[in-house]
DNA sequence: AGCACGCCGACT
DNA sequence: GTCGGCGTGCTC
């Protein structure tokens, strides 16, 4: 008698069991999908163990059916998977739905094609043979958007050569037409894209032949990450810093990690890029565990200025940005003017000093409530709004983080009659195309935009750029906002067209984000890690946050008395707990807990234990996981 | 996650 | 009377 344990599309860390009849002995193999009865339902699963014997429990179904005469995942694919799974805390059937995301009617077949099948077996000959291959990670530090294609391109055809695929994945659908108008007339050999919007069937095809190896090349986005393809060689993956790569749902991963991790089961190498790295892919190049290369030549640096608005009248565009964007509209050229989005979070700054009061634990800027309250988002420290500026003794206090629409209309009355757009929705970037097409024809005077609008094809349009309140972007509450904040700037730098200026208004005009400006970047990246080590913040530790909901206001609050006990017992340093900033939301309670991990491999091992069975515990409440969040909010 | 079961309120 | 709301429990 033969059973095997198989991976469900289910939220269970488990494995399913079911026996396998004689008349599909020796057809099943590891990697396979089956057909199985499930409650009064079908079900599709993966193989992922096989064993002879007795059977180990009584009441074990049947399968229904093999679906593929030839494995999906290899034991490669399936390592990773394991990975995935233990890293990012969800089901094997999960990630591996995720792998092959097509509904259970798309059966893999063979294409019908013998020849196929005998291409795929003498591969798995050959690697066995196969000599150790360099998979050492390569970090491609990028002078401007496209200075990364000549050098994939010679590595890519190296690839071609060898017979080997290349995937090439960038963060948003619509670079990949871009990228891939290029590379058509660059590589001669078979090349797909790849991405969701593709209807099924397009998908289901495109994904086929890169699974059978027809095609040399794929450019997508993230969930190209996952396509088996039998002979991968190298993986490229664009503007690493992208925050586009994280998953929001289940699996929450990040490509950028699936992409090395890959690298490193399979045994290829990868390539990363990007204009301005994340502080954790600069962590591990300054340690030495990735290589850094420079790309392209030397960057453009646009003129710089700083408005010190402690000196400026209380008004949002200074004098000097006023008379810039008058000479820019007399040359007919089109100024932008930078905003972050509409405020929702409000800090509290000092207009003498321009500090903003911040949380003594967490360094991050408190958050302006209601009623003269101030509060951190990350431990739940809570003050009542000071009399004074506890770093300079200033009196004038001012809440800040509003005003999108008011700038619009202070451009209005300054410059009246010439057009303004405003693009700060994601419904209207889209396609960007029109956007490029209104400043070609010279249909737009002024620009006004939020980070939507900081792309490479629109930057090239502009020469004059005005971040009208820095202090919004450096003092948002989360960690990382000085990172996003620095790196935002350099792309605004390097993507504006030659002899162009960069004028920064701020309260902060020492901060040591815009003294990284320009020749001093490494300054910027030491200071933060710096900052990051004394905090222990990544890159010296991982995140993961643990959010519960539930309408029992009460029990929700025990539940976080609970963890924490739990957590303290064994030793894990966490923040928290505290209401989430959306405290109440579709009638549930919210509560959120930030643990930081040195390992998440070992220490998620013993979180599944001790909160796990808490967890299941409670069957009102919900509970998701997101290790490594981008979002602190 | 689904899906069934079961226990309560408001309907022709 | 019963239709249907959603809290609870289980899945080889």
């Amino acid at each position: 008698m033969s059973y095997i344990r198989i991976a469900l599309n289910l939220p269970l860390d488990q494995l399913f069991t079911y026996q396998v009849s004689p008349e599909f002995k020796g057809e099943i193999e590891i990697g396979q999908r089956v057909l199985v009865p499930f409650r009064n339902r079908k079900k599709v699963g993966v193989v992922i163990e096989i064993t002879k014997g007795k059977l180990p429990q009584k009441n074990i179904r049947e399968i229904i059916q093999v679906i593929d005469e030839i494995p999906v995942f290899s034991q490669t694919l399936l390592k990773l998977a394991y990975w995935i799974k233990d890293y990012y805390f969800c089901s094997l059937g999960q990630i591996l739905y995720t792998f092959y995301p097509f509904p259970y009617p798309l059966k893999l077949v063979n294409g019908g094609s013998k020849s196929l099948l005998s291409f795929y077996s003498e591969k798995r000959k050959s690697e066995k043979t196969k000599d150790k291959e360099d998979h050492s990670i390569f970090f491609l530090k990028k002078s401007d958007a496209k200075s990364s294609i000549g050098f994939c391109l010679d590595r890519i055809k190296d690839c071609q050569e060898q017979g080997k695929q290349v995937a090439w994945i960038v963060p948003e659908v619509n670079q990949i037409f871009s990228l891939e108008e290029i590379l058509k007339k660059e590589y001669s050999g078979e090349m797909v894209t790849f991405y969701s919007r593709l209807s099924g069937r397009q998908r289901y095809d495109r994904w086929s032949k890169m699974r059978w190896g027809e095609v040399g090349l794929a450019v997508g986005t993230r969930s190209l990450v996952f396509t088996p393809f039998p002979f991968l060689g190298l993986l490229i993956l664009e503007d690493e810093e992208n925050p586009a790569y994280k998953q929001k749902e289940v699996p929450r991963y990040n490509a950028r990690e699936i992409v090395t991790k890959r690298g490193e089961v399979e045994d290829f190498p990868v390539i990363l890029t990007s204009q301005s790295p994340s502080l954790e892919s600069w962590f591990k190049i300054d340690q030495g565990q990735w290589r850094g290369l420079l790309g392209g030549k030397k960057s453009k640096t646009p003129r710089i200025s700083l408005i010190d608005l402690r000196q400026e009248k209380r008004q949002m565009l200074s004098e000097l940005l006023k008379r810039k964007i008058s000479s820019c509209l007399q040359k007919n050229q089109v100024p932008l003017l930078f905003l972050k989005h509409r405020g929702y979070a409000k800090f509290l700054l000092c207009r003498d000093c321009g500090e903003v009061i911040r949380c003594p634990n967490c360094n991050i800027g408190l958050t302006f409530h209601l009623k003269n309250l101030l509060r951190c988002h990350y431990c739940n420290y809570q003050i009542n709004v000071p009399q004074y500026c506890p770093a300079c003794g200033g009196r004038w206090l001012s809440p800040m983080g509003t005003g999108t629409q008011r700038l619009e209309r202070e451009v209005h009355r300054q410059f009246p009659g010439t057009v303004i757009q405003r693009i700060d929705s994601d419904k209207e970037i889209f396609p960007i195309s029109r956007w490029v097409e209104k400043l070609r024809r010279k249909e737009i005077n002024i620009l006004i935009g939020t980070r939507l609008v900081i792309k490479e094809e629109i930057l090239s349009w502009i020469s004059l750029t005005g971040v009208v309140l820095m202090d919004s972007l450096l003092n948002l509450p989360d960690f990382r906002a000085t990172e996003r904040a620095f790196q935002l700037l350099i792309r605004i730098c390097r993507g504006m067209n030659k002899e162009s200026e960069l004028i920064i208004q701020t309260f902060n005009p020492t901060h040591y984000v815009l003294r990284g400006l320009g020749e001093k970047q490494e300054q910027f990246y030491l200071q933060e890690t710096q900052i990051r080590r004394e905090l222990n913040y990544p890159p010296f530790i991982h995140w993961e946050r643990i959010l519960w909901e539930g309408k029992d206001r009460e029990k929700v609050n025990q539940v976080g008395e609970e963890m924490e006990r739990r957590l303290r017992e064994i030793k894990t340093e966490f923040l928290g707990p505290s209401p989430c900033p959306f405290p109440k939301l579709r009638g549930k309670y919210r509560s959120q807990l930030m643990l930081k991990i040195k390992d998440p491999l070992r220490e998620n091992k013993i979180l599944r234990q001790r909160i796990g069975s808490l967890l299941s515990s409670l069957s009102n409440l919900r509970v998701t996981i997101d290790v490594d969040p981008l979002n602190m909010l």
